[in-house]
DNA sequence: CGGCGGGAGGGTACTGAGTGTCCTGTGGCA
DNA sequence: TGCCACAGGACACTCAGTACCCTCCCGCCG
């Protein structure tokens, strides 16, 4: 029934545009009464994104689950590689969505608030993380918007080919940058042992340096 | 007139609620045609949100201006610093907005619509900035997503409490963090001095090391 | 001075999304 | 066989947003 309508609804709008069919159209083509369309879907932008509801809940599920000693920047940017698994799951049905959404403001504008939520999931996560960091929510809330901005670069560059690239390097990649910079917990658990390299040129002044050293040493400054 | 249904409006939101308003009952009050009411406002959500449109135009114009010489990151945060000062010009109605926003799913999602668009405004601009940087896309994006989080974070907290604070303060706050992050142009002009810390495990092997060094050297690291 | 063109605003009717309510068929159970 | 729960359908309604046409006002020109 879900499937039908979805199926029906997609064979509407490639063929004359999401605005151009009306509920009534969908319903219709897959012979249910239009009541029925509201009960599966609160609205006729959800019929675009039929799995992200459960990706949302696999997402806070995975977050929930595990021990907290691992690095939470390396666990969100796991968890955003979920999102990506779920597009490449089904790439033809990715990439035509991709360029439907591109064309319609009122997808766009669905699309946004769906990527909101997964946004605030990361965040909620890493606020927990660290919370007894000074500036954890704001340093929570823009990791979160970093990973997820870095996984829509990569996300995007996909949809935008022809699906044959492999859209887990290019993730790899992006969100390597966000690791680099962001990795290596700083809310604790922290390193043992450490080593500490400083390159510097002979005229930098040394309450310079020993201010580097003292920043890089708080947040981890991007290398573990 | 905007101004008369910009009032009615918000005198009904507060009194009754977003969605128990029709835009009938603001015209009403306003003593205007229901016709009139959408030649202002292309939907209802806008005019909870009278000004944006003219403040993403400054902020463009305010990142077309100026010379390429000085760090990005810097401009696209003084960029941002603009937003807030739209907000703490009226922080009552500022204030008010937030409270009916938070209640309201289509505001929030309207609201989101804005935000996006003014990122896509620093991103485009660091974009070009980055152009001729490997992975410049990528960090263009993840820098005006931080930046905006940063920003809405600092406006958020301003916005949760009675007004007193000082919202500049508190942005700064949050920017710096940013800055601190990604601030120091790696994409030239380069910088003339440069220290480069690096912290590792005593066990991490020495080629790491020395790959995290150059990478350091390629990117910049975020500091200076 | 009178006609006149254009733009701002008002009125009416329409489309289409989303909701509430009631009805009907169907399948399980005592 | 009677009963109940529930999935789905039919219908009516509200309200946002749009198209079309009307009126009034204001400056301009013959």
């Amino acid at each position: 029934m879900r499937d039908a309508l979805v199926a029906a609804a997609f064979q509407l709008f490639l063929e004359r545009g999401f605005e151009q069919t009306t509920v009534d159209d969908i319903v219709a083509l897959a012979g249910v009464g239009r009541r029925s369309f509201f009960r599966y879907f609160p609205s006729k932008e959800d019929v675009v994104f039929p799995d992200h509801e459960r990706c949302l809940a696999d997402m806070a599920a995975f977050l929930d689950s595990g021990a907290d000693s691992d690095d939470p920047v390396v666990r969100v940017c796991d968890a955003a590689r979920l999102v990506l698994r779920m597009y490449a799951e089904n790439p033809a049905f990715s990439v035509q969505r991709y360029r439907l959404t591109k064309q319609v403001p009122a997808l766009r504008t669905y699309e946004l608030s769906v990527v909101r939520r997964y946004e605030r999931g990361l965040a909620a996560y890493l606020r927990g993380r660290y919370a007894d960091l000074p500036d954890g929510t704001v340093r929570a809330d823009v990791i979160a918007a970093a990973v997820v901005a870095a996984h829509n670069n990569a996300l995007r560059s996909w949809l935008r080919g022809d699906g044959s690239d492999d859209p887990v390097a290019l993730t790899d990649r992006t969100l390597g940058l966000v690791l680099e910079t962001w990795g290596g917990s700083p809310a604790g658990n922290g390193p043992t042992e450490d080593v500490v390299v400083v390159i510097t040129r002979r005229s930098t002044p040394m309450w310079r340096v020993v201010k580097d050293v003292e920043s890089a040493f708080r947040y981890g400054n991007g290398r573990q």
